[in-house]
DNA sequence: ATTGACGGGTTAATGATTATCAATTACAAA
DNA sequence: TTTGTAATTGATAATCATTAACCCGTCAAT
């Protein structure tokens, strides 16, 4: 099962890895449409559902609502701020996380694990100093 | 700051305490309904934000679209089932989790981290064989 | 040329959650 | 008690992200 490159679904590739980014299919949208006008979100939600079920890309689903997505499909872990959305990866030695057993885990067979942090980006721990008290009790 | 227990909201969490499952806000609804039929859904998603907010129960925000609710507050981590979306706790040693520097984790101060454990729940793992490989490549 | 699968664009629909708003209730001061 | 004020409720509309439906165009194999 080969997929067929399109016009779109390239461009929708090429702009993911270009922006070095963990967008959304919003954010993408825009991009593409800059360069593509007449391309639909609906293509672009479809797209990047087939690039990721092909394991061409990433799909992460972090707390909150919207899917981003990932040109870099390597294990790693993301970090996300609580005040403005935005992901970055954490190169995090995920060895030292251990699978509990099926015992500890009701009897689930387990087939994977998210490992996720939330957080302060720079610009945001920056301009709010009172935050800090928000995100306490969140 | 402490919050005036009206009845549905002790409705609210009294049935999520009988419970002792990670329930969504609609669940929550149905089951309240039965005994206060007059309630509204929004008065339940309403009830659930403030307690949540105080504190007195935990919101999880699992993988996929709905957030459940948990009457146990105190640090733990979760499984859920790819097939039926069930959500159980996993005890597990939450110390081998090493906070990343701030260094790398690109300046952000870090507030905590959730990890969460994907897999089958032992009822849709009798029941089907073959989901296996559409869980695989997930 | 014909067929048929695959995408694409447009638009409608869905599902979960949140916002709005008028009516009601709780509580504290008078 | 009465009254003023703020919090809470129920009903409903709105929102947001995502997916489905639909029809049309393209390309590759027949």
């Amino acid at each position: 099962m080969h997929l067929r490159m399109t016009n779109q679904r390239e461009r929708i590739l090429q702009e993911l890895q270009k922006s070095g980014k963990h967008l959304t299919a919003d954010e993408l949208f825009k991009r593409v449409k800059k360069v593509m006008p007449r391309i639909s979100l609906a293509t672009v939600y479809r797209n990047l559902e087939t690039l990721s079920a092909a394991g061409i890309i990433n799909k992460l689903e972090i707390s909150g609502r919207r899917k981003r997505f990932d040109y870099d499909v390597s294990d790693h872990d993301h970090i996300y701020c609580v005040h403005c959305q935005r992901v970055d990866n954490v190169p995090l030695d995920r060895t030292s996380i251990k699978t509990p057993s099926s015992v500890t885990a009701h009897g689930y067979r387990i087939t994977g694990f998210r490992l996720e942090f939330a957080g302060l980006c720079p610009a945001c721990s920056g301009k709010k100093e009172r935050v800090d008290t928000k995100i306490a009790d969140e």
